[in-house]
DNA sequence: GTCTATATTGAGATAGAC
DNA sequence: GTCTATCTCAATATAGAC
C-alpha cells in the first residue's frame, strides 16, 4: 500500500508538520530552525514532535531525499523517452523548474544546505543522486553535440554545472505570485542558453 | 593610515584569525563553527578571540563586507571605463572569477550562508551592494541590446541573476588546484552565455 | 498523538589575572 | 594578546502520564 520509495509512509500529520518544517527551513535556514518553532508552528509541544520524527535532521532527510528520488526518477523517465537532444535538454530544465514551482521550500531547504548536509553520513545518498543527475543531463548534451545540433567541441560537463547551479539557485528569488511562472523562466533560460545573448552572427568557434 | 573602507582595521593576527575563520565558515558552515573551532585553529583559547572580535557574527560580517565592498568597486570602475558593452560584460565575469580564486573560502561564506545573513540587520547592506550590483551589470546589458550587440527583447534582469547564481555558486565546486584556472572557467561561460551551445544557426528570435 | 517535566549538552560570551 | 575560569542560556532529546 505504500507510496514510498526510499522514505518510510507517512501518516497526513506527518506530512503536513513536515511541510511546516520544510517552510521555517526554508525561512529561517536549518540550524537556526529550533524544534520548538516547528513545534509552535505546528501547534504542539517540541517533544511531542519525536513522536513523529527520529531527530530534525531526520526531517529535512526526508524532504530533500525524497524531493531528489521524485527528481532523478523524472530525469530518467526523459532521458530514456526522447531521443531527441534539444526536446529533451528542455524537458529537463522544465522538470527542475517546476520542483522550484511545486516544492519550493523543501528546494531551497537542498540549495541552502547541500554544504552543510554533504558532510554528514546520513546524507551520503546525495552524492550517489548527484551523479547520476550529472550523467543523465551529460548523455543529453554530448548527443546533441554528436548529432550536430549542439556546438562541437562544447564541456558538457562545464554546461551542465552552469546550468544546475543557475537554476536551483533561481529558488532564491523565484517568487510563485510573480509575473512569470517555473516554465517561462525555464523558456528564457533555454533561450539563452541555447542562442546566447550575443545578437548579431559572431566569427567565432561555431 | 588606515587602508579601510567600510572595514575596521586590522592587525596581521586579526587577519590571520579572520582567514582561518573564514576556512572554518566556508568548509563546516558558519553555524556549525564554533567559536571553539576557530581558537584551536588559531592556537588560541575561544576567549581570546574576543579580544579581536565582538563576536562570531562580527567575523563573518567583516569577511563578507571587506569582500564586497572590493569587488563592487571593481565592477563600478569597470563600467565607469569600459564603453563596450561586451567587453565589458567580460570583465565583469572575470572579475567575479577573480574573487573566487582570491577568496575562495570568504565567496564560499557569502553564497552559501546568504540567505541566513540577510535575515540579520546588522547585513542589512548587502541589499544595498546587490541592489547597486545589479544595477551595474543591468546597465552593461542594456547597453548591449540598445547598440545591437547583444540580441533585442532580452530581459536583462533575468540574464544577470542566471549569470550571477551560475558564477557564484560555481564556488562550490571550484578546484584552485583543479585543470580549470578561474579565467578559463570564465570564458567557457561567456561563450555559452554570449553563443549559446546550439549549433546551427535556428530559426528563433533573432 | 500530545502534554508535563526535565535531563543533558554545548554554545557564545565575559571578567579579571598574567 | 592570551589564559583561567565560569556564567548563562538555549538547544535537542527523553520518560512517562494522559
Amino acid at each position: 500500500m505504500s507510496t514510498a520509495g526510499a522514505v518510510r509512509a507517512g501518516s497526513e500529520r506527518r506530512d503536513e508538520i513536515l511541510a511546516i518544517a520544510a517552510e521555517l527551513f526554508a525561512e529561517r535556514g536549518f540550524a537556526a530552525t529550533t524544534v520548538r518553532d516547528i513545534g509552535d508552528a505546528a501547534g504542539i509541544l517540541s517533544g511531542s514532535l519525536y513522536h513523529h520524527f527520529d531527530s530534525k535532521e531526520s526531517m529535512a532527510d526526508e524532504l530533500v531525499h525524497e524531493l531528489l528520488d521524485r527528481v532523478l526518477a523524472a530525469y530518467r523517465r526523459i532521458v530514456a523517452t526522447d531521443d531527441d537532444p534539444e526536446r529533451a535538454l528542455r524537458a529537463l530544465v522544465h522538470e527542475a523548474f517546476s520542483a522550484i514551482a511545486t516544492d519550493r521550500a523543501t528546494v531551497a531547504v537542498m540549495v541552502n544546505e547541500w554544504s552543510l548536509f554533504t558532510q554528514y553520513p546520513r546524507f551520503a545518498y546525495l552524492r550517489g543522486i548527484e551523479e547520476e543527475t550529472e550523467r543523465l543531463w551529460v548523455t543529453v548534451i554530448d548527443r546533441g553535440v554528436d548529432t550536430g545540433v549542439f556546438r562541437a567541441g562544447l564541456d558538457a560537463r562545464m554546461v551542465y554545472r552552469l546550468l544546475r547551479d543557475a537554476i536551483w539557485v533561481s529558488v532564491r528569488w523565484y517568487d510563485p505570485k510573480g509575473d512569470d511562472t517555473a516554465d517561462e523562466i525555464a523558456d528564457a533560460y533555454l533561450a539563452v542558453l541555447l542562442d546566447g545573448v550575443a545578437g548579431a552572427r559572431r566569427g567565432a568557434v561555431r
